[in-house]
RNA sequence: CGCGGGGUGGAGCAGCUUGGUAGCUCGUUGGGCUCAUAACCCAAAGGCCGCAGGUUCGAAUCCUGCCCCCGCUACCA
């Protein structure tokens, strides 16, 4: 039986189309999983969109939907329209208005409850309309809320809580213990320092309004978002059911998401699992962000790219190479179509293509096209390369480090264009005495683009 | 004292965990080759690795202080 290795992405809201840092996560979660499906794991690879976010409903209004969900529904299509365009290969796309997702919620809440961590108590403070948030004292200029100049109103609630600050001392002792749970290093630097600074018992119930899952014991309330959204990672899985073969793939071996969302999943999700008893993800990951033209990108700015036009103009496999290869995994980074069409260019097109283009072409005119016998007498600089070259990228795959395996791999790709000049078959094919090396050099050739096939094929799967 | 990230040849970046001749891509200059996509290969120029101290035989890499840029506070990964 194969180990298993179960990799999941943040869920998205669902209340506009996905721009490329959406889709860098999910790229890189896809060269994660396709790696480790090369290696012989049995993987599960998840996503999803979140439905219940009350922008979701917001914007269904404004479109003019009487139906929120008839607005998720069309959203999931094109969603998943944009994810098979980019060729991720996604085991289960979950929505969180479905029933399965619905009833697992349901269940983890009680499980919470049961445990003696979820409270009624009045959540009171000055909450500003424009903000929809609750501001503090200390958030106030002058009375007024900084970013809209108005004075918030003193708004009293009740609502549930959950007593995250019960767990205050074992995450923090979890986390000390296992230096993968959180990474990067940084951000598990952030995260204890939060912790450090002390947790307070949070708020987990809205009843200003219904969009959402109601609670089990109250329904005049509905869970709050972030419960709602963090438990897809389980729900999909089944969890919600009485028997589910798909439980075996937890706990996840990797929740990668945005380094915006570490705090809800490094403290709020873990202390949900371990008042509920499920055992913690190994490690969470929260990558960095992508900036467009060296801004980040604003949606209301209209400042963004969408991930179909670079692929139309130039491929899914470009955009997945450029993304993968051009931002350090962990850092931010920056998309522009200037250095986008610059790596497409000298790499892609001259470092491999021109590869390709020569090797296919000699293999032709000297062979028409068969692939000859290799020399066993001859040298093996190129299979040792390649040798090499698989080490370094297993190295860097087990550590996430995707942009090292790119580099990786591109060195053998200039190893090879370099072997062609060093041998220079053209020059061995006008002397018929050295047919066997002429023979052994394009073996060498052909092999090692066979090689860097099965190299590129986690990154590039469409043309590798 | 809010939290965090970054400052490396003209541009964009890696290296920093586990100190020991500063590396990659693009660009520039010169050369080579002709199988290939005006591609590919070789060579050269160009950096006191933000600043100042400290630890050390030795620091881009560890420690301390400072300066500058950016993100978090507005839908947003």
């Amino acid at each position: 039986m194969a180990e298993k290795f179960y990799i999941t992405t943040a869920i998205d809201y669902a209340n506009d189309l996905p721009h490329v840092g959406t889709a860098y996560e999910k790229i890189c979660a896809d060269a994660i999983a396709r790696y480790k499906r090369l290696a012989g794991y049995d993987v599960y690879f998840t996503m999803g969109n979140d439905e219940h976010s009350i922008n979701v409903k917001k914007e269904a209004d404004r479109l003019g939907y009487s139906d929120t969900a008839a607005y998720c529904d069309e959203m999931a299509v094109r969603f998943e329209e944009v994810w098979r365009k980019l060729h991720i290969s996604y085991s289960d796309f979950i929505r969180t208005t479905e029933p399965r997702h619905r009833k697992g919620v349901q269940k983890l809440f009680r499980k919470i409850h049961d445990a003696g961590d979820i409270y009624k108590g009045h959540y009171e403070g000055w909450y500003c309309e424009s903000c929809e948030a609750f501001l503090g004292e200390k958030d106030l200029v002058g009375g007024q809320c900084p970013h809209h100049k108005r004075k918030p109103e003193w708004i009293q609630e009740e609502n549930y809580f959950f007593a995250l600050s019960n767990y205050q001392d074992r995450l923090f002792d979890h986390i000390t213990a296992h230096p993968d749970f959180i990474r990067p290093e940084s951000r598990r630097n952030e995260i204890l320092s939060l912790i450090r600074g002390g947790l307070e018992d949070i708020s987990i119930s809205r009843s200003s309004f219904d969009w959402g899952i109601p609670l089990p014991m109250d329904p005049s309330h509905v869970i709050y978002v972030w419960i709602d959204a963090l438990s897809n990672y389980i729900t999909v899985l089944g969890y919600g059911e009485a028997e589910s073969d798909l439980w075996r793939y937890w706990p996840a071996d990797v929740h990668l998401i945005g380094k915006d969302i570490t705090r809800f999943h490094c403290v709020i999700w873990p202390a949900m699992l371990l008042s509920a008893g499920i055992a913690l993800p190994r490690t969470i990951f929260g990558h960095g962000f992508i900036d467009f033209e060296g801004r980040k990108m604003s949606k209301s700015q209209r400042h963004a790219v969408q991930p179909l036009d670079a692929v139309e103009r130039y491929g899914a496999d470009a955009l997945r190479y450029f993304l993968l290869r051009e931002v350090t995994f962990g850092q931010d980074g920056d998309f522009s179509w200037e250095r986008f069409e610059q790596r497409y260019n000298a790499d892609l097109a001259n470092d491999l293509g021109n590869l390709l283009s020569r090797s296919v072409a000699m293999a032709g005119r000297y062979f028409e096209g068969v692939v000859p016998h290799r020399d066993p007498s001859g040298d093996r600089i190129l299979m040792d390369q390649a040798r090499q070259t698989l080490d370094r990228v297993d190295a860097a795959m087990s550590d996430l480090q995707l942009h090292t395996a790119l580099d990786a791999i591109w060195e053998l790709v200039r190893a090879a264009n370099r072997f062609v000049e060093a041998k220079a078959p053209w020059a061995l094919a006008k002397d018929p005495s050295r047919r066997a090396e002429l023979e052994t050099c394009l073996y060498d050739l052909l092999e090692n683009l066979r090689h860097l096939a099965v190299f590129l094929y986690a990154f590039m799967p469409k043309n590798s």
